[in-house]
DNA sequence: GCACAACGTGACCCACCGGTCAGGTTAGGT
DNA sequence: ACCTAACCTGACCGGTGGGTCACGTTGTGC
């Protein structure tokens, strides 16, 4: 009987090199985005580049590897937070952290907002990291701290509008996207606004005033 | 005496080659961001390649010619703007087009985005349409149809902010911006808001209330 | 219509990137 | 201690990109 699961689990330095490699793919991938080589991050890594495709066929697995990683993240803080007394305080922690999240890495700002890069399992779990973020959204509606027409989905698409309003200012003001999310909230918390147009998917019911 | 200014102006066909140039590169990069290669533009303008570098030394030359182009557009939208009578609907248009223009040019919103790769030209020129929005701005401070802690600069970030926020959906529905435009012109409109923190660079006066 | 400078051309250079593979190395069971 | 399969390695490949340059072509003033 092995030391690992069954039949003779994976041997101990391949795990050790995975994790190198996607703590390397990760800095990489933040620092420069999907401009980042894989000979890069097989060196940052200290590892030879053949060994990247071993445990990655592709550059776009990789990338979605770590992708998942950042998505999870981000769905566990949601349903962790659905937990919260203050459910305005927990919309805005979690917008919080999504925005520092897209500030700090580059690939995933790219990602976001191209479908076309995206792989079926990124694109599935951006529709799970919805779902959980409509939880989230759905409680400040009821609770009336927020406006009835926003969904979760729209939350998150907000998440890379906030940080991509900062952007700009990044390198010289790194808090900058805090002004564009209080800016944000005002507008989830207007009143008796006119209905916006078109509801995006994720979910149409309109909670009624 | 020439047909052109005073010493020999430049000659016919280049002139021409450079407006062909011009448009070829403009496409290109609206369609492929960046990541538009020299020698499809060449393609496109149905010259060489080496013409293309005769016109402009480097890729980044190109590029700022070309973001430059659009930057003059919205300032002088800007500007023209300043005379109609209605100042909210001034800046809801002006903020229309802006978005727009973005959703249609994939290379205005990297280079909008990230000032490590604009030129000091470019630059410049956004700094200068900040200013130019920055006098529509006013006017709508100071009718109270806007918030008093909003700046022009504030205007110009969101117009990126805004697309992308839509931009992941722009496949599916490309008027989604129309949505998000909503949103932050509510924002906008926030009657009595907690003050938004850090003042960003262009006008850092408050009008008083 | 001539002559020349300005301009256009496309083959060429080099660096880099994603991806492959034959052969050396090592972990781990016995 | 030893064997083997799993694993790592780095030289290598085809393709592409930005940029150059010697040469042919053409617009333009005289």
């Amino acid at each position: 009987m092995a030391t690992t699961t069954g039949t003779t689990g994976p041997r101990a330095d391949m795990v050790r090199n995975r994790r190198l490699l996607l703590d390397a793919a990760t800095a990489a991938f933040a620092e420069q985005g999907l401009d980042a080589s894989m000979g890069d991050i097989a060196q940052r890594a200290g590892l030879a580049k053949g060994t990247v495709f071993r445990h990655f066929p592709t550059k776009e697995d990789l990338l979605s590897a770590i992708m998942l990683r950042l998505l999870d993240r981000l769905a566990g803080s949601a349903v962790r937070l659905l937990e919260a007394d203050d459910a305005a305080a927990a919309l805005r922690e979690f917008m919080a952290d999504g925005v520092e999240t897209l500030a700090a890495d580059r690939a995933f700002c790219e990602v976001i907002g191209r479908p076309s890069l995206q792989q079926a399992e990124v694109r599935d779990a951006i529709a799970d990291l919805c779902v959980a973020v409509e939880a989230l959204t759905a409680r400040a509606r009821d609770l009336k701290v927020i406006r009835g027409d926003v969904t979760g989905t729209d939350i998150v698409l907000l998440l890379g509008g906030i940080h991509q309003t900062a952007a700009p200012l990044l390198a010289t003001q790194p808090q900058a996207w805090r002004r564009y999310l209080e800016l944000a909230l005002d507008a989830l918390r207007t009143p008796h606004p006119t209905p916006l147009p078109e509801e995006p998917p994720g979910r149409p019911e309109v909670s009624a005033g």
